[in-house]
DNA sequence: CGTGGAATTGAGACCAATCAAAGGACGTGG
DNA sequence: CCACGTCCTTTGATTGGTCTCAATTCCACG
């Protein structure tokens, strides 16, 4: 649990892209490891790891830990955004811009690494491959990001918490975790803010939850009873609004259709 | 209004790169259309410009016209996830994969510019500040998704509606029409499917918006009366939830954020 | 002039927010 | 070792915003 390492500050120890590395998601790790140093950070649980405005860095690949990635607005408005994993990027959505645009906080003590601007800037503009790759990943996030829009849109509080713990699972089980024994790294009010619910309707849904059978929850540990039966639960019409926006204009969409 | 060309069969005129091109946001419009031949096709009122599982052809490009995104479920959830409007890019989200992972489907009359996948990729590879500045625009989509969800999450009713319209407002004010006087390519239904709100609650919120003064409202016509005044309403204290995701582990995360 | 889709408005029900309070878990300090 | 404080979690009672169902009006179009 505890490193023997208590210094914050990175070490420019090039990460050899064998056994450690992490697979990174969408990405050809060990072709980007490969090429780019990367700077290995330690962080503690509760540090930020960058905040929107400060001059951007790099990218940052997840070793170990869990993060949660949240954005602000002007006025004080503030949502948790996404939660990262192991071998999953953060800061995606600041390139190109000189500044960070959103906060990355670690949920655990853990391990990031850091992937120089510039170093990672010139091995994408001379590895034709890993550039191509990591458009897919930047697409695959985007991708991410609108299904959970779809859901957080249709979905009832008790099917928005049944996803967030199906997806934590699946992503812990690719990790080699147990796929039906978790333990959230987040508070109740972290997974709300996620799921724009309040806490006290997380803790109401996981013990209704509890009450059917499908989950067992003691504080963090969560047990996945029966996956199945939460997914159909989630598919399920008891969807809180379809919001079926059917075709428009009649007569001329059905001709343009046929086209 | 009406185009005497009917065929909705793509022509292979390449586009120069001048007058008729639009400014691509987050790109440069005349360095991707120099070394793009582009595909113009135009497209009728409801009519798909791709499907979830069609062959990925390539990327498009918003000439004129609006158009909605749409993602659903296998469980038939859907959602409408963005409008795009002239400069645009569609199918961002699609890249990498082999086919298309969303649907879009035409509002208006108009025109998009479709971007051959392969010759796009070759434009890439050869042109490294285009390769940055594309990475740049998929990161700008990031986080205008990001600002959304944000928004979706915190705002009411109200709020959504006189965001949807700011935005609207904006993006048109940039197109070089007036910043006051917009003119909604969109049904109240599809508003509310992207707001994640029904569309009698958006019937009702711009109601309540016309009867505040803040803006005059007939059918698809719409007048920001007082600007500032819809911001401020955005902005203001009346927000759903904070949402505030304290630090974490108190004495811990203390320590940490001094580093 | 008739028709159908879109928009508007009303009344009632329901889900989640809000306010409130109590019960743990954990680290700290006596 | 235990008492204490703090944060997190849980549960209850109530309020309120939005959904739902329903009816009417408006407008574009044939």
């Amino acid at each position: 649990m505890f490193s023997s390492d208590f210094s914050n500050a990175p070490d420019h120890s090039q990460a050899s892209a064998a056994i450690s590395a992490p697979a990174v998601s969408g990405l050809d790790g060990a072709l980007l490891l490969a090429h780019v140093p990367v700077l290995r950070r330690r962080v503690r649980a509760g540090q930020s790891l960058y905040r929107p405005g400060q001059a951007f860095r790099g990218l940052m690949l997840v070793h170990s830990g869990c993060y949660k990635c949240t954005i602000a607005s002007a006025d004080g408005r503030e949502r948790i955004i996404g939660f990262r994993l192991r071998g999953e990027l953060l800061a995606t959505e600041s390139l190109g811009t000189g500044s960070y645009a959103c906060e990355a906080i670690a949920l655990e003590d853990g391990e990031v690494w850091e992937l120089p601007r510039q170093a990672f800037a010139h091995a994408l503009a001379t590895l034709p491959e890993l550039a191509t790759a990591f458009q897919g990943a930047l697409a695959e996030e985007l991708r991410r990001d609108r299904e959970w829009m779809l859901s957080l849109g249709t979905l009832n509080a008790e099917q928005r918490v049944a996803s967030l713990l199906l997806d934590l699972s699946a992503r812990y089980a690719r990790l080699g975790f147990s796929r039906s024994q978790i333990v959230l790294g987040m508070t109740r009010a972290e997974m709300g803010s996620f799921l724009a619910l309040q806490l006290e309707t997380v803790t109401r849904a996981m013990s209704a939850l509890d009450a059917e059978g499908l989950i067992e929850v003691s504080r963090r540990e969560v047990r996945i009873v029966d996956g199945p039966a939460l997914a159909a639960l989630i598919a399920g019409r008891r969807t809180l609004a379809s919001h079926k926006a059917g075709p428009r204009n009649s007569r001329r969409a059905l001709a343009a259709m046929a086209a």
